[in-house]
DNA sequence: ATCCTTATTGCGACAAGGTCGCAGCAAGGA
DNA sequence: TCCTTGCTGCGACCTTGTCGCAATAAGGAT
């Protein structure tokens, strides 16, 4: 992925300016973020950095350097509740699951986009980010009864 | 509130029609709830019913029961992470949620909605459901430099 | 009012996510 | 190579949530 050479020199860059230092748990905590999608708990984090011999509470203490780095983001669910999610090269999408294959398909709305502008203004609510799953049944599997059993939905 | 009352009902209802029953612990749990305001986690009700004798894990076999009964809805905020909602007087709505300090305000957009189900057409999906959640700074938190009393939660 | 059946609870052990203090290790400038 | 000191591994500990099991108590029947 391209898009960990361009993590990989941000945050070079960022512990430079600093002080800070690039070792080898910090390198392998990147990798493991880079080599995931888009969202992600540190947990998914912790158990591929273990593989790589980091421990657990220093992967905690790394991802917030790396979201001090600007490559990944720290965001709150619900109090006490956490997750990333990547801010190097992803543009906005939204998704459409469905619920008999498990595929995912994406989709862009300029219409909903707005409304929702519209809806956090009449609110005095600053977005920072949304999440907007439709759950249901994608068209292969109404089609044919049966339902695909599989289709590949992005590794993990 | 009245809506205890109404809530107390369904549950009864609930329970009657299934050789369930009516205890201590459910009612405690059933006022719990509905004494908080919209949306709640589990560790909230979990702390108010142990101060009635209720133990924990019951509280997290007594949630479910009230979802059975229409009382509450539980609401998924993001994979693996969820909260509850109250159902009784409420109709179909989205949420913003405060990244600072983690409160919920509720929303409804009969445009977004129609444009989800546009996008569901152009696609050839059939929704069942949907969730629809955008995160940011409340109004609150943004005038207070500080935010609202953060609702800290075990956390130094 | 008392009995009985059995739904439900309390309990304690567990698993997973996450934090903290501390002593030893190592990055990287001198 | 040496030194400073930023980082890491470790392990103890806290919180949220689940489970099996024996004791308890609804609530219909008598
Ligand atoms: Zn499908
Ligand atoms: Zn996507
Ligand atoms: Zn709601
Ligand atoms: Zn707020």
């Amino acid at each position: 992925m391209k898009h960990l050479e361009k993590a990989a020199e941000q945050l070079a860059g960022h512990l430079a300016g600093g002080g800070l230092r690039l070792t080898r748990p910090r390198r392998a905590v990147l990798e493991a973020v880079m080599a995931l999608d888009r969202h992600f708990e540190p947990a998914e984090i912790e158990k591929r950095a273990a593989a790589a011999g980091v421990h657990r509470a220093s992967v905690y203490r790394i991802l917030p350097v790396l979201e001090a780095a600007g490559i990944v983001r720290r965001v709150r669910d619900h109090p006490g509740r956490w997750h990333y999610e990547h801010v190097v090269g992803h543009q906005h999408h939204d998704h459409l699951v469905c619920e008999r294959c498990g595929g995912v398909t994406e989709f862009a709305s300029p219409a909903i986009e707005s409304e929702q502008a519209r809806q956090c203004r009449l609110h005095g609510f600053t977005e920072t980010s949304h999440h907007f799953v439709i759950r249901g049944v994608c068209r292969q599997c109404r089609a044919g009864a049966a339902g695909r059993k599989e289709k590949t939905r992005g590794r993990r």
